[in-house]
DNA sequence: ACGGCGATAGACAGAGTAGTCTATTCCTGG
DNA sequence: CCAGGAATAGACTACTCTGTCTATCGCCGT
């Protein structure tokens, strides 16, 4: 086995920092939850920070793979996966223990822009947006841009809906997945299909 | 003078918050500031996390009542508005210290919902819902509840993008303001004014 | 069977945390 | 001018934090 330590601590530390934040969760947290020395911690990671990067980025590809397979899953063709990325969202937020977007919180407790860790919660979701805004090209809209990015408004706002005010949503979903039908609707396309 | 302490504290402590976050900004830091005695502080507030509670509704109340004003001196009409609340967003987002709202990040830091901070953050959040969906009905639309979502989630949309991506934005308003006039146009209303 | 290496537990440093307490000082009302 | 109450500085407790260091243990291949 080449660094299973490692691997197992980067997994613990994604579902620590996922449930509890990351000012809160404290490295003897970590190290005992991974059941791991923490020397071993500090020999493969500099320092928390480094650690938290690394957890971000293993957040990243986990959570965008899930993502995006489960889109496929449901839809083949581009434009069914623009709508079928809202009710992804909608079972997401149906877990239990959903506590937002760890990329939005991360960049909440660092607000620094020039940060490491702010900078990798802005990569996660300029790598989302690529992969939203290939959807949006391959269904032939003048301007992918501005579909993209208001596709992204929506989902980001019923991210944040959904963790601050719990209890209350009747589904923040079924609303931004029929202002997304609207918005598509009433953009214009290349050529009519 | 009743407790001009207690006032100025409140007010130190929403910026300390504000700029560096919550587990990030320490007691010491907020009395040091305040130029205030530790004592003082826990004449006036239990613990730290009263002292947030504190905090969140003086902001709570501020950015309402200056978002409302900045709405309202730029239009009259319900309809306008709802388009104006964007252009006062994107003056927010241009201020160079912008660190994303106070409240959800609040609610980033403070995961459990029943948590009284993670409860004020969210009745924030119901308090501002009221008054826009006032406008929204005001503009006679059938179904104000989704209207009234609808341009929440483009809200928080771009508070949220605004913060995580910083420098990318060429603009998340003029994007969010686009949708919103779509949005708008199409939603039926009960008579044409 | 044994040597070596990597992981272990756990002590430790140094700073920082929230919160309590005391002794002094300052300011105000009578 | 003086008494009283409130705010002050700052010591202090009891933890917790990140990060370092050491001494021991266990497993591996030879």
């Amino acid at each position: 086995m080449r660094a299973p330590r490692k691997e197992h601590l980067i997994q613990t530390a994604v579902e620590l920092f996922r449930r509890r934040g990351y000012h809160a969760t404290g490295i003897d947290r970590i190290i005992a939850e991974a059941g791991v020395a923490k020397m071993t911690l500090y020999k493969h990671f500099r320092s928390k920070d480094d650690l938290i990067v690394a957890a971000l980025r293993r957040w990243d590809e986990d959570s965008r793979r899930w993502l995006i397979r489960a889109i496929e899953e449901r839809a083949d063709e581009p434009y069914e996966r623009l709508l079928a990325l809202f009710d992804v969202l909608d079972e997401w937020f149906d877990t239990p223990e959903y506590g937002g977007c760890m990329f939005i919180n991360a960049a909440a407790e660092y607000p620094d822009p020039t940060d490491p860790i702010h900078r990798a919660a802005a990569e996660h979701k300029r790598l989302f947006r690529e992969y939203l805004q290939e959807q949006v090209a391959a269904c032939g809209f003048e301007d992918p841009d501005v579909v993209t990015g208001q596709l992204l408004l929506l989902m980001e706002g019923a991210i944040v809906t959904a963790q601050v005010s719990r209890q209350v949503g009747p589904g923040e979903v079924p609303l931004a997945r029929r202002a997304a039908e609207v918005l598509l609707s009433q953009a214009s396309r290349k050529l009519s299909a």
